[in-house]
Parts: C-alpha cells; sequence; structure tokens
DNA sequence: TATTGTTATACTCTATAACTATA
DNA sequence: TATAGTTATAGAGTATAACAATA
C-alpha cells in the first residue's frame, strides 16, 4: 500500500464481541474488540491486507541485500531485456521516467547496472546489468523465492495455483508495476 | 502499491516474445514486449499487481462522494463502534494517531464525524457519525458493494468464497488497515 | 516538431519526536 | 509517571511541467 504501509501491529484490546453494533443514536461501544465489520466482507480489503503483508515481508527479505522493491524488480527485468532503454524499462516497472533516473543513479554507483548511450539512438541509453548486478539479483532472486514459497505452503495442496488462477481473472494485467 | 500508485497503463511495443533472454555478455533485447519474465512467477507481484488495480478502483468508486479509502474506512468503522476513542479506532485501522487526528478534522469539518471528551477520562475523544455522516456511509457502502460484486462475478463461480478462503490463509489478520 | 532523459517541484501517505492536558 | 491527543516535521513513493540534447 503501497506506499506500502508498515508496523501496522495494532494492540487493541482483549476481549471478544462485546460491542453493540449500528449507529443508532447515542449507541456506545464501551469494551471488547473493534469491530471492523462489513469492511471484512469486501474483496478489496482482504486484498490489501495480504498484499501489505505479503509486501512488507517482501521489503524485510530484500532488506539485508540493501534493496528497495524498485530496485529488485528493476534489475530484473534488466536482466531478462538485456539492451532496452530506459524509457522501456520504466514503463514495464511503472515507473515514471523521472523517478526511474533517480533509481538508475543509485544502481550505478553501486556497480549494479550501467547506461550506455545508444548509437543508432544517441538521446537513449540501453541498460545493462554488471557482473556484481548480475549475482546480487541472482542472491536476491533466491531470496524472495524461499518466501514465496513460505507463503505458498501456507496455502495448502494446490492453493498457490489456485491462488494464481484467481489474481489473473482480476483486471491489471495490462499494466506492469513494482 | 506502493501509497497505492496510479495511471500505470504503459504503452508498449506491439510485438511480442521476440527479445532474448538473459544476461549474458553484450546480449541485447531489441525488440518486441519486454520481458517482466521471473518476476511474473511470484505470488508477492500477483498480489500487488491485482490489489493496486482494485485500490485504484476503489478510488474512483469514491471519488463521487469525495472519500478518500482511510477516511470511508474510519466511517465505517466508527459506525460499528460508536463512541470509542480515537486510539482504538485508529489502531483498528492502522493509522497513526498524530495522522488520524488530521483526518478526523476533514471530517469534523465536513459535518460527517463529531469528537466528544469522554466523562469518565477527559483526555479521550469518543467517535460518533453524524447523520449526515451515516447517510454519506451508506451512500459509499452501495457504491463500494457494487464494485465488489462486479469484481466478484470475474471470478466465475465459487471464486470470490474461494480468494478469500485462501487469502485468509495469508498472515495480515492480526493487523487491521485501511 | 517530436522524443529521451533530466531537473525541479509538489502531493499523498506514512512515521517519529516533542509538546499539552489530563490521569 | 503514564496516557490521549496534538503539533511539527521528515521520509518514502509517485506525479507533472519545463528544459537540453538529439532526432
Amino acid at each position: 500500500m503501497e506506499g506500502s504501509g508498515s508496523n501496522r501491529a495494532a494492540q487493541r484490546g482483549g476481549g471478544r464481541g462485546r460491542s453493540r453494533r449500528g449507529s443508532e443514536a447515542g449507541a456506545i461501544s464501551t469494551s471488547g474488540a473493534i469491530e471492523v465489520g462489513r469492511l471484512g466482507e469486501f474483496i478489496g480489503y482482504r486484498l490489501r491486507r495480504a498484499q501489505v503483508w505479503v509486501f512488507e515481508n517482501f521489503i524485510r527479505t530484500l532488506t539485508p541485500l540493501d534493496l528497495r522493491p524498485a530496485q529488485f524488480s528493476t534489475l530484473l527485468v534488466i536482466d531478462g531485456n538485456p539492451g532496452r532503454t530506459q524509457a522501456e524499462i520504466a514503463a514495464a516497472i511503472g515507473i515514471q521516467p523521472p523517478n526511474f533516473g533517480a533509481l538508475l543513479d543509485g544502481l550505478e554507483k553501486r556497480g549494479l547496472a550501467r547506461r550506455s548511450r545508444s548509437q543508432s539512438d544517441r538521446r537513449s541509453h540501453a541498460l545493462h546489468l554488471t557482473p556484481k548486478g548480475k549475482a546480487l539479483l541472482d542472491e536476491a532472486i533466491k531470496l524472495v523465492s524461499a518466501q514465496d514459497e513460505q507463503i505458498g505452503a501456507r496455502l495448502g495442496p494446490g492453493g498457490r495455483e489456485t491462488l494464481l488462477q484467481l489474481l489473473e481473472k482480476v483486471p491489471g494485467l495490462a499494466d506492469e508495476m513494482i
């Protein structure tokens, strides 16, 4: 969510289900757990809640490598499409060109990626990973894959495939993103 | 996901699958669509992509009522828990107290919610919806429910229930959020 | 005239520290 | 001293306009 949102561990009261319902005049709900109520019935709410958790997990997973999610995606997409221009890679990941420039500055300073002027069109910059960048990417993929498998294991037999199939039916496929 | 991200409609090349793979020295990928590659194999990626689309949809749905997602959640949770304090409601939704104050200022100025000092503890503010706030919330719930049903319809028979069951197996349940 | 990439800038969401008034 | 709420502020992430170099 985001941004993404982090550390949402809300410490709440211990009781359960003792609060009154609705908005009758003067009604009060003084003890027990908060009723999130209908909010939990929306696909969007559940989807977002799960996604925020996964994304926070993702961020923690990549922290040891000092990689932000957008940096990871950039390394991975450059690796799969070496020589493409900034505009192409940025569009594929869903980052605006101005922001992508700063992101690449960081990767270049760390020696993970490099820009080279295209000979055919000297306006554009072709992107490549350095060996160091490729090595870091491989390390990151290992960590992320392990995390992904842990999540998949929670979903039970066939759960992972079912989830991916259902998520494909939700639009958003036309976009690319982080 | 991030924030939430919007307008990610990336205009890309028309071709498909003609780009070369991997990061062999000097490899180039000059034509065709960008290969997002392994990125699409991660649950986290698909989950985030779907969630961002749903969230953008959600934002568009509430725009006619001039409600942001966090405002909608706040109205809904206050309605379900009238008389609770700011700290309790804020924690349930996953908003930091400083940010929640500003959010409530907006709702109060529009006459949708009100704060009243608790008699038992004059430090805390009990929250209630005004009739106007309740009416706007009901209107918002109609819009959001209609959108949610459209998404559910895309998932096919039983798809909605299956998706919600799978999402419940992903952690994040301990938190409450927007 | 159009496009690539950059600079500057702004807006939103989120987070923390320090203050106040109560307890 | 501890807590509820506020103020001030800072950091991400994302968005647009204007510019220089090149086409």
